[in-house]
DNA sequence: TTGAAAGCGATACCAA
DNA sequence: TTGGTATCGCTTTCAA
């Protein structure tokens, strides 16, 4: 069939009319071949190849099989973090992993800052699920995804969803805590902490803010167990300076350092909320001629390849295997509940960018 | 309605039904609220969230229109390069800022090795356009792509799907041949390449191969290029050592650079085929205690941040740009089909992992 | 401003 | 083994 001259996309319905079967007997040629004889479908593949009939259209079968074979997974605008953080690269490398063995594809939305954008994005996805890691809690759109219904993931805030969403995370406070931990028992009095989305925005430098209210769960939990930590051992918090991070990326890092380092009560001890930013952290000291571990302490979270090289003391959690585990809870979902919500281990892998404070107590 | 007791998922038609309109009408207070009062739309609106209607199904929505917005982006097995080369994830950022520019997600495709799946993963996939980039030439299921008859962009093979496809490259050979008479023109003779998929199959180590007959395009124009100049400059042919990696990955590089390392005839240059390569060669260089530069020179490909940071030298070719351009490519095709094709520059950044050789000719 | 009708392209049950 | 029929959920003229 034809209209108006144009060579109209072949269809099911094209073949079966070439060869005068229904159309359920193509579809079957195609997804159920013990449902036909074999010389039938041959038949049928061949007026198809000769017809340039491209296959059952994935759309129209996602439709009526209800499935369409992909994972939505939401990005922070612009893909920055995705793929510059090698954590982040990591996880996803699980969850494409996960999702591979499934026959699954991934489906990488970028979601726009602008609301109205973003819920256009999220309402237009065809998924069968959704992975929300490293995703701005605030964004508007994040209210669509769950009304979306299908199965969620999350990876940061594990009370974001509700208890319908499945959750694979580590204790991000606690691990926090330790790192802190370990700086004030070095005997480290005059610290700064370098963390993305402190504050929105794209400002790099010191600000003040409550630690109670900080808009990124992530970064929220880990400033707080900071801060138990130094509270612990009875160090004033308004002491602690607070380096807001533009993005999570190296030179953020070492733009925020700055801030750290270049005046008079010098931090000895900056913690930062990932590896990347420690790494850049890293590097304003290099410029600077401070030897990590001695002039300056300094940690990072994640534990990247890198930091290994770097001799980065870090919080090492599972990378490659949290988005492995976050894919198959998604796609193979256990029946108990409990099941659905993982906390994973971590461990303070002490290296050599952390050592005793050396200078002499300045108040 | 409900069916069997059991809350059937709300549609447009649940909606219509609840307030007595027609299905039309919702869909319009979705996709066109201009074309209702406002009031009605509100009270749609309403009634759709306490019904917990999600929203289109965007399955559906596509079928309908014909359109998906997506980009299919086939991956090769595993992932492992898309997600470990700071080359392809700097592609794949351009590639994503273009889609997302047009509210256009990107659909990371997984092939299988094993054709069968490959197939089925393709036909399943829901894309507008698929984007080839480092995947097998040989792969049985890119047939399938070219008869899916969406748009296709090409990065690699010029050729490999006809006229018709959209292409954003370089010109492999030629850039190669560059790195290879800077290499000669240093007084080198003692050859050998590091590559990826000179043969199929997991072996890191030395082959033997007929440049003229290597089935994966880039590798094979690539060595192809460095014969160029070898053979321009007197130099046999026979007397190049051909590695094969068994990944893009720096430690295949560093395991492979042994092959050409430990043994009397050492090489005094060492050409790879990427920089990730080329990064791992190094490794190998440095646990020898041998000077990159001095005792061996390396060369990679493409220009990543760490070539920089190690002094490697190097062909750089755009990145991030090239994925941008294959993006818009796709999505905004030129009406002169001559703007589809694009060959990209590329330049030759000489930096100290090259220099003079400083043995004695050996025979 | 609202609605009726006609698909978009395929799948799956149940008969024949 | 093959075919008929009823959807899957939505969009889009075209009329009213």
């Amino acid at each position: 069939m034809q209209k108006g001259g144009a060579v109209m996309a072949a269809t099911l319905q094209t073949i079966a009319d070439e060869l005068g079967v229904s159309r359920s007997t193509v579809s079957n040629a195609y997804s159920r071949p013990d449902q036909l004889s074999p010389d039938l479908r041959a038949r049928i593949l061949a007026t198809a190849e000769r017809l340039g009939y491209s296959g059952p259209n994935p759309t129209a079968r996602s439709l009526r099989r209800g499935k369409v074979n992909a994972i939505g997974v939401l990005l922070t605008d612009n893909l920055s973090m995705a793929f510059t953080d090698p954590y982040a690269v990591a996880y996803l490398r699980g969850l494409a992993e996960a999702a591979s063995a499934r026959e699954t594809s991934l489906l990488l939305i970028n979601l726009p800052t602008d609301e109205a954008a973003g819920r256009r994005v999220v309402s237009n996805a065809a998924v069968d699920a959704f992975c929300l890691y490293c995703v701005p809690d605030w964004h508007g759109a994040l209210e669509l995804v769950r009304q979306r219904g299908v199965p969620i993931v999350i990876g940061e805030d594990p009370n974001a969803f509700g208890p319908d969403a499945s959750y694979v995370g580590i204790d991000e406070r606690a691990a926090a805590r330790r790192l802190g931990e370990h700086i004030v028992n070095l005997g480290h009095r005059d610290i700064a902490i370098v963390a993305h989305w402190i504050v929105d925005g794209g400002v790099t430098g010191e600000v003040s803010a409550d630690p109670d209210a900080l808009r990124y769960y992530v970064t929220g939990e880990r400033v707080r167990g900071f801060r138990d930590a130094f509270t612990g051992a009875g160090l004033p918090w308004d002491r602690v300076r607070l380096i807001n991070a533009a993005a999570n990326h190296r030179e953020e890092g070492a733009a925020g350092a700055a801030h750290a380092l270049d005046r008079h009560d010098r931090a000895t001890a900056i913690l930062c909320t990932s590896d990347v930013l420690a790494l850049g952290v890293l590097d304003a000291l290099r410029v600077r001629g401070l030897t990590p571990g001695r002039d300056v302490s300094v940690t990072g979270f994640d534990d990247i390849p890198d930091a290994e090289v770097h001799g980065l003391t870090t919080i090492r959690q599972p990378s490659v295997e949290r988005g492995r585990l976050a894919g198959e809870l998604l796609l193979d979902p256990p029946e108990d509940p409990a099941g659905r919500r993982l906390t994973l281990p971590v461990s303070l892998v002490v290296r050599a960018t952390t050592g005793p404070n050396s200078t002499k107590e300045q108040s």
